[in-house]
DNA sequence: ATGAAACCTGAACCACCTTTCAAGTTTGTT
DNA sequence: AACAAACTTGAAAGGTGGTTCAGGTTTCAT
């Protein structure tokens, strides 16, 4: 899951190199976060690290590529908070829980990752299919495995994975972005999804002898 | 519904000017569909509706201000889409299935739409907000609905709202906008996707006795 | 028919921003 | 200490594209 291809030979090779592509990719973060790719600017990027308008350069051939390597950053780090919250000898639907729960804290805690995610969509496409295609993937790897222990239907698949990860996406989208004044804690919306997930909508009609 | 606030009077007053309004607007679906917000120029939308650049500002204040129309039209015409396939005296988990495969069909029809609902995130938040939180407000109804008539649990409510219309929105970008070679039929993703919301995703595990 | 309002035109204005560059400073190795 | 490579600097080049405007044409009610 190495980052895409390092543009050119931008590398830095001293330490007070490092130091500076981190405040630049830092900068980036918050700027591109609060006004978004288009309003964002490499001066303003420049001005906020605290080094020259020329100095980009030395590290990034252009404003897009800069863009890329925080999708890059960012994608990864979403998929390690997930990883991070779950192991592979929880109950299927426990582990779903836990990587909601995950998700929305993280989304809480990120909301400029969050929306740079998003605004990939539209200057780096590539990258966005890739994001949601990846964790679609580990979705359907953990509803197959439910199966195999024989707690979820078998055959789960694709299809049901996109369905999960749009849930999880959209009540991050609305539950931890969008949180507002009585909205109900992230513990009972992660408690009402994975009761979704476990029962479905149906009323449980008691089953006709 | 009504559309937002007409920014200023600049409401054609002739039947020439309706029809060069509606040239501009065609032109700036296509435009913005295919290019995005920001890659769009006003000269290409002036030109590709056949009129002189300066025309734009008889109708529109600015860029931004006939992409929020184009917004409302579009936002309006999904929910559209999705209310003229469903009745009211359907069962219940039905209305969810007519309304997802109709949801799928209007996004593989209408690419340009769904592009630009999107990036309304970014260029007009309230617009985006808003569209989100009426089409959930919708499903809410129809979840309540549901549990009134017993074919439902009852106490659904915003956070299951939220789930199925991430749910939808999810499987229509992958199966009908990112649709390929070898994807499942439309009719067997919405046929997989109402199983999960009928029964979750859980075995059926026989109730101990 | 006629005048006023609506509408059209496209060159030019202007503000903004990415990118380049030549010259200076720092770092690290020998 | 001395030198080369790495790094920094900020002014300015160069483009782009949204917006304005003054003057011409069409529409339509009277």
């Amino acid at each position: 899951m190495e980052t895409a291809t390092r543009d050119s030979d931008k590398a830095p090779r001293t330490e007070r190199g490092r130091r500076t592509l981190r405040k630049l990719l830092d900068a980036a973060a918050s700027e591109f976060g609060e006004r978004g790719f288009h309003e964002a600017s490499i001066s303003t990027i420049t001005r906020r690290a605290g080094v020259a308008l020329g100095s980009f350069y030395t590290y990034f051939d252009s404003k897009d590529a800069i863009f890329r390597a925080l999708v890059s950053d960012m994608s990864d780090a979403v998929k390690m908070a997930a990883r991070e919250a779950i192991s592979p000898d929880m109950p299927p639907l426990e582990i779903e829980r836990a990587a909601l729960e995950a998700f929305l804290r993280f989304a809480g805690e990120h909301k400029e990752i969050y929306r740079i995610i998003d605004e990939a969509e539209f200057v780096d496409p590539e990258s966005y299919q890739g994001h949601y295609r990846t964790i679609a993937q580990r979705i359907a790897d953990r509803l197959a495995s439910g199966g195999a222990k024989g707690e979820m239907r078998s055959g789960l698949g694709e299809v049901e994975a996109w369905a999960v990860m749009g849930m999880n996406v959209f009540l991050g989208l609305r539950y931890a972005i969008w949180a507002q004044e009585g909205d109900p804690e992230c513990a009972a919306v992660v408690t009402r999804a994975n009761l979704l997930l476990a029962k479905g909508l149906a009323s449980n009609q008691p089953d006709p002898v």
